[in-house]
DNA sequence: AAGTCGCG
DNA sequence: TCGC
């Protein structure tokens, strides 16, 4: 891994100029965070979903806010119902709230109300495709992603879905901020390695906040 | 389709 | 082994 990012520069050239990275920035609070996933999970527990082509994701999923990201073989969409459970998605809880909107502020997205955490759960070996998220109504607001657990590569591609794409070490209490002209870069998980950390034990947690509409 | 796989 |  190069040294490409130094603590003292947040917004580096390579990530992007709407691109943010704010080392440890959760750390504080990074218990309270795992905890508010093992209650969303007791109310929706995680899951593997398919795509459209019928592949099980590697990662499991589940998450809170008034509605949250879904795929099945119909498509990719936004539900205000778990479509395990058939009952809302439980409720944000307001530390996650305040978090991801401090978090866009500070990256200069002021007023970032998130609809949406999509909590992605991911065992050694599970991976995240090259993708866009697209599915929002309003690519104005930030996406905010919060690392919790094992370290994981995170792969920053472009606009489009050529070249390859940067590859940047996320760690416990990381947080990734991408908005503006970033707003729709391709970007992934490569393999999470195996490992044990004193936090979360053998996975890696994702938070990823969303404006969907 | 956020999937996997095969080829050069 | 890796990018396409």
């Amino acid at each position: 891994m190069p040294d490409l990012f130094s603590d003292l520069d947040n917004n580096p050239e390579s990530l992007g100029p709407g691109t943010w990275l704010f080392r440890g920035y959760a750390l504080d609070v990074a218990d309270e965070l795992l905890q508010a996933i093992g209650r969303v999970a007791e109310q929706s527990p995680f899951r593997r979903m398919k795509t459209p082509g019928g592949r099980q994701m590697s990662a499991a999923m589940t998450g809170c806010g008034a509605r949250n990201w879904v795929t099945d073989r119909q498509g990719y969409r936004y539900s205000e119902l778990d479509p395990e459970t058939g009952r809302p998605w439980p409720t944000m809880p307001p530390l996650l709230t305040q978090l991801a909107g401090d978090a866009a502020a500070r990256a200069g997205y002021p007023g970032f109300e998130p609809d949406v955490c999509l909590v992605n759960c991911y065992q050694p070996g599970a991976r995240m495709g090259l993708h866009q998220d697209r599915d929002e109504q309003d690519f104005r607001w930030p996406v905010v992603s919060v690392s919790l657990g094992l370290p994981a590569v995170f792969l920053w591609g472009e606009l489009r879905r050529r070249g390859s794409p940067a590859r940047l070490l996320l760690e416990h209490g990381d947080v990734l901020v991408w908005g503006g002209e970033d707003r729709l870069r391709y970007h992934g998980i490569a393999p999470v390695a195996h490992g044990r950390c004193e936090a979360t034990g053998h996975v890696r947690y994702n938070l990823t906040f969303r404006r969907a509409c």
